[in-house]
RNA sequence: GCGGAAGUAGCUCAACUGGUAGAGCGAUAGCCUUCCAAGCUAUAGGUUGCGGGUUCGAUUCUCGUCUUCCGCUCCA
């Protein structure tokens, strides 16, 4: 499969000439791993959004969806583990320029101890870390004489803190104001209120809770386009269930999930697979990537981790709420086990402009070459669906194809346009990606049919004016 | 974060060893009564990423900075 940086290159450029994806704040030169749609990207953005809030709360009558804030109470975040886990101390060494987590220097160091010596190393680290201290942990890597595997030196930087999480100020008066992040996963906002839904809703488990929104994290390597940014859109569903219960779940969401990436977002099988973790992390007991086949390689593009009671629990914990379930069914109260599944809506973009790009030479019946760049973005997901288009701009024809843009604009996105030769516009169609276009001629004017052209094959049938918009209707809903 | 490469019009690129920027495509307006780009005319668009230095003069040399790409590392 030719999927090399070259195309990836002119993809770029191409959701950029078109209106998909520009650089966030370009005139100020940018800005690093920020990038904003553009009026066809944002069609199609909020077009797989809406597909996928559709598959999970309109298709399954246990499933809600609620949109909860990106500010959160501080204490969220040191409840779901993120405060702890996910600001790694780091330290440089000078001279080999290599970078290390603390906590993976000392471990390493403390295997080449006795296991009394090792063991005390370790806790002594532990309790520095857990106090927030920077400076004694450098202290306890100078006194323990530790040295950079590859220098061989122990010409240390000052130990820094790597957030994962971005921090502001709530409040107006800077000395009252305290600190707060911005979610670094929608999730939280979903356990956060997972009583408020069950209670209001009526919710029997088995039951699901469905958000879209933004999430931020100071990612280290921001790099390939929108595959990692800095502010990015996440897609989760967490989906409440009786403990015990969680491996059958965990199968049922792995295989509807990979369902959903082939029959929605019409991913060939080819370019889809599982890819099981190893290590899972601090929440998890079981977990799997489904990875897409970027032009860069393979990459996560949905996560599904059996969270088990974890993330209720903790918040139970933090908050003194009691966060059960009174199971009626087996008469027992219990805090529900967790199926979390978790796309990232921006990666899902790169992945339809990945596998809809396409660039195709042939030759015309004089012999002479042809070629287009199009996308083959699927018409259920294509920012606009059709193209309406007069042969000439006289003659009336103009008048006819605003009237047909009249009658379906309140269905779907329609274009029209006038200019240029009707092979040039055909083009500048498949282009942006829409996947139909009808022609007003001459003809039309006598019987009242009209041209349809497919963006796919190119090829075209004469149909009825009449029937242009269910015909698109049908293409759309299926 | 480290190492390497690059940054000239919306896009792709050009400008001899430094002499103050051009083309094609595209865009816009019109012509051609045209069913699959590349027919004709006209017009617009760049303080050569940004800032400093060397020089009489910098797109060209140099330093810094920002951004992007590739590799490594890190992270999930």
């Amino acid at each position: 499969m030719a999927y090399n940086s070259d195309t990836f290159q002119s993809l770029i450029s191409h959701a950029k000439e078109y209106g998909y994806i520009f650089q966030s704040s370009e005139i100020y030169d940018g800005l690093a791993a920020v990038y904003d749609y553009g009026q066809n990207g944002a069609q199609l953005k909020k077009n797989i959004r809406d597909a996928w809030w559709k598959s999970m709360t309109q298709l399954n009558d246990n499933i809600v969806g609620i949109d909860a804030s990106i500010f959160m109470h501080p204490t969220t975040w040191k409840a779901s583990g993120h405060v702890d886990s996910f600001s790694d101390p780091m330290i440089d060494n000078k001279d080999s320029k290599k970078r290390y987590r603390v906590d993976h220097l000392i471990e390493a160091f403390a295997e080449n101890l006795s296991a009394e010596e090792g063991a005390a190393l370790i806790h002594q680290m532990e309790q520095l870390l857990a106090a927030d201290d920077l400076k004694g942990i450098k202290q306890l890597i100078d006194d323990n004489k530790i040295k950079c595997s590859v220098s061989g030196t122990a010409n240390w930087t000052d130990v820094r803190q790597f957030n994962l999480m971005f921090s502001t100020e709530l409040g107006s008066v800077a000395d009252e104001a305290s600190t707060i992040y911005l979610r670094p996963e929608t999730a939280q906002g979903i356990f956060v209120n997972f009583l408020n839904v069950q209670k209001t809703g009526r919710m029997k488990i088995p039951f699901g809770i469905a958000q879209t929104g933004k999430a931020f994290r100071n990612e280290i390597v921001a790099r390939q386009f929108i595959f990692r940014m800095r502010e990015f859109e996440q897609m989760e569903m967490q989906y409440f269930i009786r403990p015990g219960s969680q491996k059958e779940w965990y199968d049922f969401w792995k295989a509807e999930r990979l369902r959903w990436h082939k029959d929605v977002m019409g991913f060939p099988v080819g370019r889809l697979q599982f890819h099981d973790h190893v290590k899972l992390a601090h929440y998890a007991d079981a977990a799997v990537d489904v990875e897409f086949h970027f032009p860069f390689g393979w990459k996560e593009l949905e996560g599904i981790h059996s969270r088990t009671d974890y993330d209720l629990s903790r918040h139970q914990e933090f908050s003194k709420k009691k966060l059960q379930y009174f199971d009626t069914e087996i008469n027992q109260n219990y805090v529900p086990y967790v199926i979390e599944t978790s796309v990232g809506l921006d990666r899902l973009v790169l992945a339809t402009l990945s596998n809809a790009y396409a660039e195709e030479k042939w030759q015309k019946e004089d012999g002479s070459e042809d070629s287009r760049v199009v996308l083959k973005i699927p018409a259920n997901l294509a920012p606009t669906k059709l193209a309406v288009l007069p042969l000439t701009k006289k003659d009336g024809l103009p008048e006819i194809a605003r009237d047909i843009v009249n009658n379906c604009k309140g269905s779907f996105q329609c274009f029209y346009e006038e200019k240029d030769s009707i092979g040039k516009r055909y083009r500048r169609m498949d282009a942006i990606g829409t996947p139909f276009a009808v022609t007003v001629d001459h003809q039309t004017k006598e019987d009242g049919t009209v041209t349809i052209r497919y963006r796919d094959s190119m090829q075209q049938e004469r149909i009825a004016m009449q029937e242009v918009k269910a015909k698109i209707m049908d293409a759309i809903l299926a």
